[in-house]
DNA sequence: ATAGTTTTCCTTCCTTGTCAACAAAAATAA
DNA sequence: TTATTTTTGTTGACAAGGAAGGAAAACTAT
């Protein structure tokens, strides 16, 4: 393996064990809300006015998920659905005072998280940062491009 | 956010983009395998003597979904079991030559991806990638060390 | 305005993964 | 040796996510 390949499975591993490890702890504060419930509660809590597109263009999930998800989450009265007068398309969520309950105990959770790794990221640079955060950002702009590409290609292919 | 969250959102927003459309190319290219598929040939085809606790570890997945899909894959002609003579528990997979040539168009694959992305990489510099090297090994055994304390959390919880 | 087309948004069916309970072999202890 | 514990893999019920389809809104050109 060249150094390419090595930091691209050493963060896909790294995230893989962040994940389940944050989900076994959440899952466990948290009883009988799944991680990916608490994930978007967190989304909408954090924006206003979200919808359906909203979340399925920032989960990368399919609309269909999404569908369900929403729909469980309003079933349990976590979330709730309001329209705007002036668009009878959207349908747009909010938290209710139970969500937004759940919330405040992921934002208590996601700071012990962030106790919990602390030793770990006071070793890291100033430099340091700057150098990963501006790798990141190059590369996710170059992908922006690519799957730009592929949406033109599979627009084209259809015609 | 500070930076320590910006990195951490910005590579799982990176990493969501890779899979996406890592994935995408792939069904495309090996149409008729999944990408879980195809995860699963690729590790069986690098490792020598897979079984399925192998598999689990490095998926993060459960030994259910491992035996089912194995089950499947024997099914499909893509790989094979076997066992050792000195031991009748543990049960190994190979590929079959079926299985060899999915592998190899993956290799493939894999080349044209390093190659598209090449135009990111070949900024980088020895010192970014030793750097992010170094933070990735140094956090992985962090968290390495805190799944084992959650283990035995769990152990001494059911006693 | 209105008829046709396209786009956007949302819901229903099927595949896949998880969980729980179990069985059998291997390792360890008594 | 015999008994207990640990490891390894399997099966069935259930939940989560994706593909496909349908309905409403928005756009376009008469």
């Amino acid at each position: 393996m060249n150094k390419e390949e090595l930091v691209i499975a050493g963060f896909r591993d790294l995230f893989n064990k962040l994940v389940w490890l944050n989900k076994s702890k959440m899952e466990d504060s948290l009883k009988g809300y799944k991680s990916s419930e608490v994930h978007c509660i967190e989304y909408i809590g954090r924006n206003e006015d979200s919808n359906g597109t909203k979340l399925v263009e920032s989960f990368y999930m399919t609309s269909g998920a999404i569908s369900k998800m929403t729909k469980k989450l309003i079933k349990k009265g976590i979330i709730e659905s309001y329209q705007k007068p002036d668009n009878k398309k959207e349908i747009y969520f909010r938290l209710t005072p139970q969500g937004k309950a759940i919330y405040e105990i992921h934002e208590e959770l996601h700071k012990e998280f962030q106790e919990r790794d602390k030793a770990v990221f006071e070793q890291v640079t100033e430099e340091q940062f700057d150098s990963m955060l501006s790798f990141v950002e190059k590369y996710s702009r170059h992908l922006d491009a690519e799957i730009k590409k592929l949406g033109a290609d599979i627009k084209s292919e259809s015609i």
